[in-house]
DNA sequence: GCACTATATTCGCCAAACCATATATATCTA
DNA sequence: TAGATATATATGGTTTGGCGAATATAGTGC
């Protein structure tokens, strides 16, 4: 299912500073909530939803639903060299991504989400 | 001069099949010339140029001219993420671009290039 | 100077992509 | 059931970006 992963295909899916911020952020924390990511960039909720499915898309994020929430995380057959590709850039540019990191820090009433071990009722 | 590669205008600069294989190759190989790209690609040569200019512009490669022909690699100043990028990327997708190498190896009389420690009379 | 090769750029066109707004769907609580 | 919150999608407009074809520039050798 990702072995089109392409190296320009990746690119791609990255070649948008809101992608790109989405990644990244999601890539640092593990798992963030439409909500808090919408907190996170300070953007409008279609744009954050827009740009989350077209990652979701094109295999780079997997997402889960609790509740009302909806989670984002890295999709989890990402070939090694995406990831390591996130890592590497993330490692480099903490300081570009510190203002969406900080926002999410000081954001209120951050939704608690269950360990992925133990899920409600619905599978 | 190279500060404003953030994570987004680099992935938008690679974000073209034509463009990744370009930098790609010359990742791999140090420095090729336009004629060389062209063969490997097996693209127009205006269409060549037209995305090495773009590549170019945005810092990523640089040019050098030796007698009719130009020469382009990656750029000296390169941060080093870039760099660790392009090498990720390439290792893992050596099957990627072996049409490309191939191409390039094949190529009958390729100009040779003078070492850069010993140029003609121009600075 | 002229002819030839290598490379760069311009132009007009078309398709892809982003955006904001409005609206739809899903879940929870009461 | 109704109302509130969270998320997703559809619509239409504007911009960006790629393309081929033609042309321009630069160097080499005669």
């Amino acid at each position: 299912m990702l072995e089109h992963l392409t190296p320009p295909t990746v690119f791609k899916c990255l070649a948008d500073e809101t992608r790109t911020r989405l990644m990244l952020l999601i890539a640092a924390e593990g798992e963030l909530c439409v909500c808090e990511l919408t907190a996170a960039l300070e953007l409008s909720q279609p744009k954050i939803s827009r740009h989350l499915a077209q990652l979701r898309t094109c295999g780079l994020l997997a997402d889960r639903r609790q509740g009302q929430w909806v989670y984002y995380r890295l999709h989890p057959h990402l070939p090694d060299w995406v990831i390591q590709l996130l890592r590497t850039t993330l490692d480099s540019n903490r300081h570009w991504l510190s203002p969406d990191h900080q926002r999410l820090e000081q954001m209120g009433d951050r939704p608690e989400r269950a360990a992925r071990c133990c899920p409600p009722t619905t599978s």
